[in-house]
DNA sequence: CGCCGAGTTGAACTGAATCAAGAAACGTGG
DNA sequence: CCACGTTTCTTGATTCAGTTCAACTCGGCG
């Protein structure tokens, strides 16, 4: 079982050997799910991030009223941490789930100590991702407090072409924030317009 | 000019003297500004992270429409970074102003390697700040996709009760994603269903 | 005293939600 | 490979939360 996206995310901006990451893999746990396999439950811990090596998965949660909604998806070379569970001890709020017939490398801990041990700039090259990861979530509260519905869904096709054609449209909507019935509409709309 | 908010930041979840983080402050620049006051205007470029030793801060953008969406209120002991700038090389997305007469230290890189060098723990602790920032970010992403705007200010004065004193309703509503005029509804809303 | 910005209130309007019903696409087993 | 049930998508009618625009109140401050 392969995992060349895994080795390459980890040695293409990082110096380190190939051989060495590679070790490093091979004492990961690594999972071979189905489509709608549910990694991780709302309420459950779980000290592992997970690193999509093949397919796509979604984070989400379901609110009070039965309303769900998904924090983000993941396709190859995206990371999926609940941090709630893995760095405060407290239960997950988002359940984790397979879009797709996935595999998926989980890190631990002593995955990232090793590697910090082994590699002078990780830590760097870690905080830089911390960073990234707030400036994207910055952006999407940006947009969902001042862009209407059809302004964010085509910042969405702009974002993720490739998520967009890989998921129903029901989890895009509740990804943006509306019903699944006002994108419908929305992309009638775009339509619409571009064909004048 | 004394900063015992700063020195107790740096010195209560960390081990280390309080005289080597004081010696550290003295290497940093200190600002004394006005209410009004723009720290960081949007377009503009700075490396230095801004914590709040005394006044409050907020970081904001006007959108193209010309509608202003503020990103954060930072109290005391908060730290405010234009991320895109300072990581990114990118000019910043967000204005910085002091919404009261402050008192800010200009962290930069240097002083976080110092203190990375200082103190072992430094950069763990420095992580889960990060993480923490992303949770709660990640907070506002679900209130704003599944609460309604009475729902988020009841959240936001539970939150942040002294911000909320401390700030006119204009920039509460702002930050909620809603207009002055629905803020105020919305209050009226709750005192007349408490007054029950 | 008079101005000015912040907050409130009202009336009309609008973007999106809801509810309900069909149409299309999809996968699974025979 | 087709038939059937299930999920996904579309469309329509109605409702509703929140916006917009405009007028008015109130408290502070020169």
């Amino acid at each position: 079982m392969e995992c060349p996206n895994f080795i390459r995310f980890f040695t293409s901006n990082l110096d380190v050997q190939e051989s060495d990451v590679s070790d490093l893999l091979n004492q990961c746990e690594r999972l071979t799910i189905k489509k709608n396999y549910v990694l991780l439950n709302q309420g459950e811990f779980s000290k592992h991030t997970f690193f999509v090596e093949k397919g796509l998965l979604r984070q989400f949660a379901l609110n009070e009223n039965g309303k769900e909604h998904i924090l983000s998806f993941a396709p190859e070379n995206w990371l999926v941490t609940d941090r709630d569970s893995a760095y405060f001890n407290q239960p997950s709020i988002y359940s984790i789930q397979a879009l797709e017939d996935s595999l998926v490398v989980l890190i631990d801990q002593s995955f990232i100590d090793k590697l910090t041990q082994l590699v002078p700039g990780f830590t760097a090259y870690n905080n830089r991702l911390l960073h990234n990861h707030i400036r994207h979530l910055q952006d999407r509260i940006g947009l969902l407090l001042s862009a209407t519905a059809e302004e964010r869904y085509l910042n969405f096709v702009q974002m993720y072409p490739d998520v967009l054609m890989r998921v129903p449209q029901t989890m895009v909507a509740s990804y943006l924030g509306i019903t699944p019935e006002s994108l419908s509409r929305v992309r009638k709309e775009i339509a619409h317009k571009k064909s004048e």
